[in-house]
DNA sequence: TATTGTTATACTCTATAACTATA
DNA sequence: TATAGTTATAGAGTATAACAATA
C-alpha cells in the first residue's frame, strides 16, 4: 500500500522515538562489552556458529569477526571447537561466563527501562504492550 | 516507584523492540553520511554552535569533534565563522547543502518506516501514535 | 593563569588482499 | 580449483597529551 501523508508523519514519530530510546539505553549502559562484541555474543545464544556465519549475519567482514571472536575468547566468553564434519570450519559456542555476561548486560538495560515504565499509568503500559507487539512485526519485515 | 515483575517484562519488550527498529533503520539507510557526522549536523539545525559545545553534547573529545567538523566542512555541509565576541571560539553553521543532506537522510529513513506502517490497520497505527508520545516522554527523562 | 581550539601520537575497529589448510 | 579461516596492511574514528592563540 502506498504511504499517505498521515502515515509518513507517524513514520517519522515512530522512527525518532525508537532511535532515541535505543540511544539512551546504549548510552546508559556502556558496560564492559563493546557493541559489536555484544551482538556477536547474542548470535551464539541459541546454538554454536562458525565465524563465517557470524560475519554474514552481523554484516561485517570475515577478518573483523575473527578479531572480535579472538577478544571474546580472551575474555573467556566464547569457546572454539573443531567442526565435526568439515576440517576447515570452526565452531564458536558461549561459555557459562558468556551466558552470565549476556544476562548481566540485559538486566542493566532492563533496569533502566523498568524504572521509567514504573512511573507510567497502567493504561499507558497497556498501550506500550500493544505497540511493542506491532513494532516487533514491523522490524521483522 | 519500584518496578514489578510485570513492568520488568514489559521493559524488556519495549527495549528490544526499539533497539531492533533503530538497528534496521540504520542498517537500511547507511547513506552518504557516517553516524557521527549525521549527529553533529543535527545539532547545528537550530542554531550555530562552537566545536566545544558540539563535543560536549555528543560526548566525544574535542579533537574528535575537530576532525568530524573538518570532514563536514570538506563536504560543504557546514561553514565556520569567527565568534562575534570571543576570538578564541569558532562558530559552525549549516550550509544550504547541509540542510538538504539532513532532509534527504531523513526522507530515506521515513520511507523505510512508512512503507511498513502502510500495511498496518488504522487501529494499529492509532496504538503506535499513542505509544510514540509515551516513549518520547520516557526517553526525555 | 585559564580557556578554546588544533596538532601529535597511539589504539581500536573495519576493510581488502594475500596466505594456509582442507574439500 | 573452491572454500573457511587467519594474517598482513591500510584507512577511519576516538582518546590523551602537548601546543598556540586569546581572555
Amino acid at each position: 500500500m502506498r504511504p499517505t501523508a498521515e502515515v509518513t508523519g507517524l513514520a517519522t514519530d515512530v522512527r525518532l522515538a525508537c532511535m532515541r530510546i535505543a540511544r539512551r539505553v546504549r548510552f546508559e549502559n556502556a558496560g564492559a562489552l563493546a557493541p559489536h562484541q555484544f551482538s556477536a555474543l547474542v548470535r551464539l545464544e541459541d546454538s554454536p556458529r562458525t565465524p563465517g556465519e557470524l560475519a554474514e549475519v552481523e554484516r561485517v567482514s570475515a577478518p573483523s569477526m575473527t578479531r572480535t571472536l579472538a577478544h571474546l575468547e580472551e575474555k573467556g566468553l566464547v569457546r572454539r571447537s573443531p567442526h565435526p564434519t568439515d576440517g576447515r570450519q570452526v565452531l564458536l559456542a558461549l561459555t557459562d561466563a558468556g551466558r552470565a555476561t549476556l544476562a548481566e548486560v540485559r538486566a542493566e538495560r532492563d533496569e533502566w527501562m523498568a524504572t521509567r515504565l514504573a512511573d507510567l499509568t497502567a493504561e499507558e503500559r497497556r498501550t506500550l504492550r500493544e505497540a511493542t507487539a506491532i513494532l516487533a512485526r514491523v522490524a521483522a519485515r
